[in-house]
DNA sequence: CCCTGATTCGC
DNA sequence: GCGAATCAGG
């Protein structure tokens, strides 16, 4: 059993070497070793004493994730239907009657299979922290995804899967206090 | 807000 | 040696 835990064996320095050579970024890289955050792989980068490669600071930014936004002034109405190109919202009120989402409360009924186009969903190096984790596809291959539904004013909530696997990875809000 | 690498420092 | 926390920049 290949145990991930195992910090930096010979094998995962000589990817590491190679994917940072290749221009790859640390968080890509840390994403691609698996078990492990971008300032281990930073700090790794570091003690072997290869940083400063090609300095690109463009095209480093993935942002595939599309606003989406449509702003009608008119009701939400479904309107056009394209199965291909459809995006549906649905997957509502589950819940007896706590939900805090009265924006999204008069979306089109629920379906009952939710369907998000591929081009809509993320891998898990687009994974927001205010994505929708909702897993779609076989873990096991590479077309495995998520949801990646971005949740409105910053609530951990899905339109489409209305409950969400939301999880802070952690506080970053820290009072500056001066010394 | 999103991201990037750089650095510090306790473990 | 390791990497979280922090810093500094785009």
């Amino acid at each position: 059993m290949t145990d991930p835990s195992q910090s930096w064996s010979d094998e995962r320095v000589e990817l590491l070497r190679k994917l940072w050579s290749d221009g790859l970024s640390a968080s890509q890289i840390a994403a691609e070793l698996g078990g492990i955050t971008r300032n281990a792989v930073i700090g790794k980068v570091h003690r072997l004493g290869l940083s400063g490669r090609a300095k690109s600071t463009a095209s480093a930014a993935p942002r595939p994730r599309k606003p989406t936004r449509q702003p009608g002034p008119a009701a939400a109405a479904p309107a056009a239907v394209m199965p291909g190109a459809m995006r549906t919202s649905a997957a509502l009120a589950p819940q007896p009657a706590a939900e805090p989402a009265p924006m999204l409360m008069r979306l089109p009924q629920p379906r009952e299979e939710v369907v998000i186009p591929m081009s809509e969903r993320v891998t898990i190096m687009e994974l927001r922290e205010s994505m929708c984790r909702w897993p779609m596809g076989d873990p096991t291959t590479p077309e495995f995804r998520f949801c990646g539904a971005r949740s409105e004013l910053g609530m951990p909530y899905c339109a489409h899967h209305s409950r969400i696997a939301y999880q802070p990875v952690a506080d970053r809000r820290r009072d500056r206090k001066r010394a």
